[in-house]
DNA sequence: TGTACATCAGTGAACGCGCGTTCACTGATGTAC
DNA sequence: TGTACATCAGTGAACGCGCGTTCACTGATGTAC
C-alpha cells in the first residue's frame, strides 16, 4: 500500500525522537497532580535530565508540547470508540463492551484520560482547542456507526448527532469516574461500572421508543 | 424564626468584608483565561488595589480562596436546581424549564460556571473536593425529587441515584456549552437548546419505558 | 576506506523578573470607664 | 461626652528563589568526495 521508501532513521534521528519521548512522558507524569497551564519547562526538563534550552529543540512552549500531548491521548481514546463500535451491534454487547472498554482504557492509560479531562475546559486555549475539535470528531463518527443500526431508521442527522456527542461525553464522564476509583477517590470501579451500564441502557431505551409517540 | 440577635457589623468588619468581597471577584475574573493553579497571589492583591501582605488577613492560600469561591458559585448553581425541580411535574415542562434556567444562569453567573467547569476536574486538590461534595449532594437533591414522579414508580434507590448523576453531569455539560456559545466558540446558543432539550427528551423517553421489558 | 567539512542536539552560564512569605509598622476604628 | 488604651486591616520593604529565554559553545554524527 505505502510507497513510503522506508524512514531510514539515522542515529542523530533516533537520539532526537528519545529525548522527545523523554519529554512527553516527563510532562504527562507531572500533569498527575497539576494542570498545564502550571506546568514548567525547568519541571520537564529536570525529570528527563537535559538542560532547559534544550526543550526549544522540540517544543517552542509548553503549550506546544500540550497539544502534542492532546494528538497522542486522544489517539489511544480514538481506538478505544473504534473498538466498541466495530463489534456486534446487538444493545446489551454494545453496552458491557463499551464499559469494559473503558475501564481497560484507564488501566492502561492513565495518564492520557487524566490529561483529557483535566485540559478539556482548562486554561490553556490552544489545547482546549484540540481536545474539542478531537471529541467533535468522536461524535460525528459514534453517530455515523449508530445511524446504521435497525433502531435509527427515521433519525435525523441531527437527532443522530445529539446522540453521539451524548454518549461520548458520557464516555469521557465515566473514564473520569474510572480513574477516581483508582485514585480511591469516590465510588469503587465496580459501582462505576454499575452506574455507567444502567445510564448506557436508560439512553439504549429512550433510542428505541424514540419515535413511539410520533 | 430567627433569634439572631442582629449581627451589627462594625465599620471595620464591613470593610473587611468588602476586601474579600473585592479580591474574590478579582480572583473571579482572573479565572475566565486561566486556571487557578496558575493564578498568583500578587495578581489578584494587584486588580484590588491592596498590598499583596493584605491578602493573608482573608485566605491562607489561593487554595482557600478557590475553596471560598466553590462555595459561592455552587450555591447560585443550587437555586437552578432548586427552580427546576420545583414547578410542575410535567415532563416538557421539565425540560423547558431545565434547558431556560441554565441558559440564564449562564447569561447572568458566566464567570461562576466557568471556574466551576474549569476547577472540577482542576489541579487544586481541596477544590475539586468541593465541587465533587456539592455536586453529589446535588445529584441526591434531583434524585430524591424525580422519586416523587409517578414514572418512577418501582425505581430503585440505586437507580434514583443513577439517574440523578446523570441529570447533574448533563445540567453541567449544557452550561459549558452555553457558556462556549455566549463566548463564539462552538455552536451558538439556540443549536446547544435544541441538542440539550433532545437530550433530556431522549433520557425522559428512556425513564418512561424503564421498566416496559421486566 | 579515509579525510575534510557541515550539521545540529544538547550544554551551561547568564539575564532580568515576578513570585510567596516575613516582619515591624501605622493609623483608623472600637471599647471601657 | 471625653479620654486612654486595645485591636487589627492594611502597608511597604525586604528576602531568597525558580522561572523562561538568550547565547556562544561543544562534540558526536552525517555527508561529500
Amino acid at each position: 500500500m505505502s510507497h513510503t521508501p522506508a524512514p531510514a532513521p539515522t542515529a542523530r534521528e533516533a537520539q532526537k525522537a528519545r529525548t522527545r519521548r523523554a519529554l512527553l512522558d516527563a510532562g504527562l507524569r507531572l500533569l498527575e497532580h497539576q494542570s498545564l497551564s502550571s506546568l514548567g519547562l525547568r519541571e520537564v526538563t529536570r525529570v528527563v535530565g537535559v538542560a532547559p534550552a534544550a526543550f526549544y529543540r522540540h517544543f517552542r512552549d509548553m503549550s506546544d508540547l500540550g497539544v502534542a500531548l492532546v494528538e497522542e491521548s486522544l489517539g489511544s481514546l480514538h481506538g478505544v470508540v473504534q473498538e466498541i463500535l466495530a463489534g456486534p451491534a446487538d444493545e446489551a454487547a454494545r453496552i458491557d463492551r463499551t464499559v469494559s472498554a473503558i475501564a481497560r482504557y484507564v488501566r492502561e492509560h492513565p495518564t492520557h484520560i487524566r490529561f483529557v479531562v483535566r485540559e478539556r475546559h482548562g486554561g490553556v486555549p490552544a489545547v482546549r482547542a484540540a481536545i474539542g475539535a478531537e471529541l467533535d470528531r468522536f461524535a460525528g463518527e459514534v453517530a455515523d456507526a449508530l445511524a446504521a443500526d435497525e433502531v435509527s431508521r427515521g433519525w435525523s442527522p441531527q437527532d443522530m448527532r445529539m446522540l453521539g456527542e451524548l454518549f461520548v461525553d458520557h464516555m469521557v464522564m465515566t473514564a473520569s469516574a474510572f480513574l477516581d476509583a483508582a485514585m480511591g477517590e469516590g465510588p469503587d470501579e465496580g459501582t462505576v461500572a454499575a452506574t455507567a451500564r444502567r445510564q448506557l441502557q436508560l439512553i439504549s431505551t429512550g433510542r428505541r421508543h424514540w419515535h413511539d409517540e410520533d
